[in-house]
DNA sequence: GCTTGACCCTGTAGCGGCTACAGGGTGTGT
DNA sequence: ACACACCCTGTAGCCGCTACAGGGTCAAGC
């Protein structure tokens, strides 16, 4: 299977996939008479597994570690659960501080309704509040 | 004012300064005569400015428009309006697809309780069942 | 006057996870 | 014979900082 080949099967760029292997995620393939890489089904596998994870958001050095697990199936299981565990915390986190921010926005957004000069507008004028050590609706409680 | 005295007062790195000046985010100030930035009050108001745009996460480039319009209250503000508008989408597409995110992870770390050998963990077993071409619990729903 | 330490300067490289070239070689079809 | 799609390596760019290295400046205390 040549790069471009996988690309396809794994809907991933040429380039991720040489990316990948430069920084040791995937294993460097063997190599046809002209150089090009070829590709065996084991890394059409790997390369799966690492998209996968991706969509679920996992960074690519936490991806190592769990392809290590793969790799060896006697080993405990525990740190895997720790992993997803933190990854979990770390998008709920994620998630507050968006509500917050969505919030924020809304508010802000509801300072301008009828554009008019920049001079009178409502938004401009709370993002420009704490300039002058004033308060913004934006920020009311101070939440970060 | 000295760069240190600036960065205290708006809560900001020195180095995140320096940053800005050299984007053009920041005016460089004026110098004292042994090379040091010499900031006025101006350059502490447009500091507060740029990180109340950056807690409501809008981008460095979206903020440098934003200061034109600081800069020129007679210009109309539509284009304030349209560009908090976007930034408001943005969020709201982030939060959905953590909102989604949060759902698989809680689904796959249901899948190993008790952690034992990697050849058994249900985690593993998920993150892996794209490989063979197996549907997973955490994408069920094909959405994404 | 000499040292210490806190501050300032410039310039460059690193983070994550790709993406996008430039500048070349190879393979296939007409 | 040529076009064109693909492959190769190597390097730079994206964002918004952050963190150095390697120097200069200044005030306080001995």
């Amino acid at each position: 299977m040549k790069i471009g080949e996988l690309a396809k099967a794994a809907h991933v760029e040429v380039e991720t996939i040489r990316y990948y292997e430069r920084i040791g995620l995937l294993p460097a393939p063997a190599r046809s008479d002209n150089g090009y890489r070829a590709y065996a089904g084991m890394h059409l596998e790997r390369l799966a597994f690492i998209r996968h994870c991706r969509t679920l958001d996992i960074a690519l050095a936490d991806i190592t570690r769990l392809l290590r697990f793969v790799d060896d199936p006697s080993a405990e299981c525990a740190e895997v659960n720790t992993l997803i565990d933190t990854q979990l915390a770390r998008i709920r986190a994620r998630l507050d501080s968006l509500r917050t921010l969505e919030q924020q926005l809304v508010v802000l957004r509801s300072q301008c309704d009828a554009p008019d000069r920049a001079a009178q507008c409502g938004i401009l004028h709370e993002l420009e509040a704490p300039t002058l050590g004033d308060a913004c609706v934006c920020h009311d409680e101070r939440r970060q």
